[in-house]
DNA sequence: CGTTGCTTTGACCGGTTGGTAAAATAATCT
DNA sequence: AGATTATTTTACCAACCGGTCAAAGCAACG
């Protein structure tokens, strides 16, 4: 029994390990040099196996790069979808940003693969940005907005906001070999967590 | 006469016009795809040129990436070093932030070009980081220490200050289609300016 | 053990890449 | 004009690109 026409298929053994480190390869290289910069080569001697082999597994460099990203925008919006309207807004909109903050500091190779594709003109992800991202960022704003009408925040621009936490989150991901030339050897997260504390909390700050 | 042993030598109509449409287009092209996702021909075709005609202008196509990186970085540390010690700090401070973001709105390839060129891991700009800018970054970051002292704006951290307005201002070059997405048909940059104006309005002012 | 299906490899293909050489063409100068 | 120089084109190259294929190697299971 155990009918219908698509049977989901077990992955074997192989199958999980070598697919699993072919999307690590992957997002190692495409977040280093983009898609068109990036070569099945350079991935393939980065999962360990050899380009044949690799397109065993997939059947081209773009399901990889698409595999990666669809993973990634589930991960990248789940931050904010945590963001709840009953909490208290500051500790809510704060916990947003330490969150995004430690998603920087975790994840760079996705923050950085991210980036390159926003920066290359989202080709592959424009719908989900106008789309699934949009809708969200759009219902978050209103949520905050309405925080600010009960003057329990600051009045500010809520979609501005919510880029200003992406933007200043992100950068310590994006542009981290900048921003260690510069600290030297102090740790770039230690002091971005509390400077953005307490950025954050004067912002929203009312009056 | 006019002797000694390198003369500049002049440059033809022609070579300037050339030259000219050939960095701009290596501009276009390396600010979307990044060094190693550009193509020669990619950029000989924006320029209007055949591909081996561009290369008798410029070697290669790292002559032509390595000119446009040195001519940015200066653009690029200009509007910090307009920041003078003896203005009026919170003035002074703002002014940096507006200068900074209409480089964005004005300049958002060469924003591009920047950050590619950093998320790649600036192989070709590490040694200015850690060198020019650094120092550059450090000088600036003391006067802010000072200010701070004096108690004529709050007590923030000077490196992060700075890193927060690069990261705020750049984001609404560099991440233009995401934030537009979102947006819909309201302009990202006339929100953005009030809205960078009143935050670093409120992280700066002291108590 | 054998055999069946999964995995890996090496040899290869057409197209593209950065770059070159030399000849053809167009500007410039006297 | 003619000589000289600057510019452009055509044809080309070796290396690399994404991807295919058939054969070889391997694991699992009765």
């Amino acid at each position: 029994m155990t009918a219908s026409p698509a049977e989901p298929k077990p992955l074997t053994r192989i199958q999980t390990k070598n697919r699993a480190a072919i999307l690590d390869a992957g997002l190692e290289v495409f977040s280093t040099y983009g898609f068109r910069g990036s070569t099945l080569d350079q991935i393939a001697t980065a999962a360990g196996l050899s380009k044949p082999n690799l397109l065993y597994y997939f059947p081209s460099k773009e399901a990889i790069h698409a595999e990666l990203l669809t993973g990634l925008l589930a991960t990248w919006l789940d931050p904010l979808k945590l963001m709840q309207a009953d909490g208290d807004p500051v500790t809510e909109l704060l916990g947003y940003v330490r969150r995004k903050l430690e998603m920087s500091r975790q994840f760079p190779r996705e923050s950085r693969l991210f980036a390159n594709e926003i920066l290359q003109g989202a080709p592959r992800i424009e719908a989900a940005l106008s789309g699934e991202l949009k809708e969200l960022v759009d219902a978050k704003a209103e949520v905050i907005r309405g925080w600010a009408a009960e003057g329990k925040i600051a009045d500010v621009h809520p979609h501005h906001l919510i880029f200003s936490i992406w933007s200043l989150t992100q950068h310590y991901a994006d542009f981290d070999v900048q921003i260690r030339a510069v600290l030297g050897k102090e740790d770039p997260f230690e002091g971005a967590g509390a400077y953005l504390d307490v950025l954050f909390a004067k912002i929203l700050t009312p009056e």
